[in-house]
DNA sequence: CGGAATGTTGAAGCCCTTCAAATCCTGTGG
DNA sequence: CCACAGGATTTGAAGGGCTTCAACATTCCG
């Protein structure tokens, strides 16, 4: 179920910043800077960057896991972080009692395990929601070359504090919308992460059930579903016929428009 | 009201690392290591050594905020990260609608600014909870001395990993513990940050109102009102004469099984 | 086809919010 | 030093949003 395919490199990496590796060019990956000077010629997203980056400077073990698949399991002693090159995944954390809670949905480009660092040991299980393919890079091999490659260190505490922003938002979210809102922010923000990649938005396609969707959002499954069929009410969202699992936007500006709206509420926008 | 002292070392930092600065001894911040190679024998608090690290091998700005002292203020382009050397600060954030959050409390050794790499832009208000000291860091040059020193590169990681980590913690309670329970976490984290750093925790005092901590923890000031009074009259905290910003706690273990049987009732404890 | 997992919907109840009023605390000016 | 104003805190009562419990519908897969 999982193919392995080690990349070597460190040596390269030891006697300078290498030699580009050869590229392994997935589905529509496009373009990609010829050096490094050149990334700040081209606005790229960043989130192509750092698999740039990563191809060229780093050695990582490339890894296929297939729907529902273990990309990191809890409790083991950390010595990898991860990198998403192909899918989309989920981190679920467990809490002392055994619960379970979604804190985390991944897409190509994103790092995997930075809060690792600090306990020395993977505290949450990372699930494929998809056919992924996985880029693993030891951590003492990355801090060496983020040393050597001003680059790569940048890239990387980019990425860190792209999590730590976002991470805030959320507890934004958290704390002040209630239900209706939260998922509906909840899908604005995928939709968002899907259309930065360039990934379809016309039809989006939920890989979770209900229940993970209220432990992301910090709600019953009974509540998540009655905010679903609401927002579908108000013709915010309107379902497929495929299942309750499918469905379309019609208008992102109206979606966003209602999350705003439960913010503050219009009445008080006139006065200002 | 705020007192500059700027220290240069900028040309040090690019000849080598520099000489060790004169000591800045706040008061009873206790002996540190002297070399980078006593830091592994002593295996001190991480809070203690990002701070000795910044002092021997970084150029900073040392600056003075007296109680409720604008530390930084959101909206104005990032250059530098901030640590706290002695006091307490909290971050507020601001959302769109202008409505304040409070997003952290920190005490000293904590880095401030992280999550404005990726923006670029400082997107909180940080004012001094007590007489701070803040040693402000400018961004390239943080950059550069972490690419030479390794020492100093792990401490950032760590520290930004940390922050993760407890982000994570944070969103756990906020998603599943009721309002009762969500104060006691607060009380609990806020005096194992006391504790880690030698502070007295016989004696807590709230430099926030209950407004703050409402925002802070996802309820209104009504709530956290209620929920104090209710564990006071469980015993779990005792308000002093001086005011109702100050409580002791008659017993840690007692508080945080409090928090721990509402995460997983104590009947379903005797099924397993 | 049938059973299990998932999703929807209703009804009752509780927790938290909202609104309101009273009390306590703090700092300021007489 | 005291009076007083204004903010902070507490507490009560009513109402609403979310959870809980329960039943039923739908989808998935052997």
């Amino acid at each position: 179920m999982i193919e392995l395919a080690v990349m070597t490199g460190a040596g390269a990496v030891k006697s300078g910043y290498g030699v580009p590796k050869r590229m392994h060019n997935g589905s529509g990956c496009g373009p990609r800077p010829d050096s490094p000077a050149a990334m700040h010629l081209r606005p790229e997203p960043r989130w192509r960057e750092s698999l740039g980056l990563v191809e060229r400077y780093l050695p990582f073990e490339r890894r296929l896991v297939h729907t529902d698949g273990v990309v990191q399991i809890a409790g083991v002693a950390f010595t990898s972080l991860h990198i998403i090159k192909v899918g989309a995944v989920k981190t679920v954390a467990l809490s002392a009692s055994g619960r379970e809670q979604v804190v985390g949905l991944h897409l190509p480009g994103e790092w995997i395990g930075f809060e690792c660092i600090a306990t020395g040991l993977h505290g949450c299980n990372v699930y494929a929601m998809d056919t992924c393919e996985i880029w693993s890079l030891r951590y003492d091999a990355l801090i060496r070359v983020a040393a050597a490659v001003p680059v790569v260190q940048q890239a990387l505490w980019h990425a860190m504090s792209c999590q730590l922003a976002r991470d805030r938002e959320w507890r934004f979210s958290l704390c002040t919308l209630p239900a209706d809102a939260r998922v509906a922010e909840f899908v604005l923000t995928w939709m968002a992460s899907l259309s930065a990649r360039d990934l379809r938005t016309d039809q989006i396609t939920l890989r979770l059930t209900r229940a993970e969707i209220g432990t992301y959002l910090g709600m019953t499954l009974e509540t998540v579903s009655r905010s679903f069929s609401h927002l579908e009410r108000c013709g915010l969202i309107r379902f497929e016929d495929k299942g309750r699992r499918y469905f379309a936007v019609p208008s992102l500006a109206a979606l966003s428009e209602f999350v705003r709206n439960t913010v503050d509420p219009p009445e008080r926008k006139t006065l200002q």
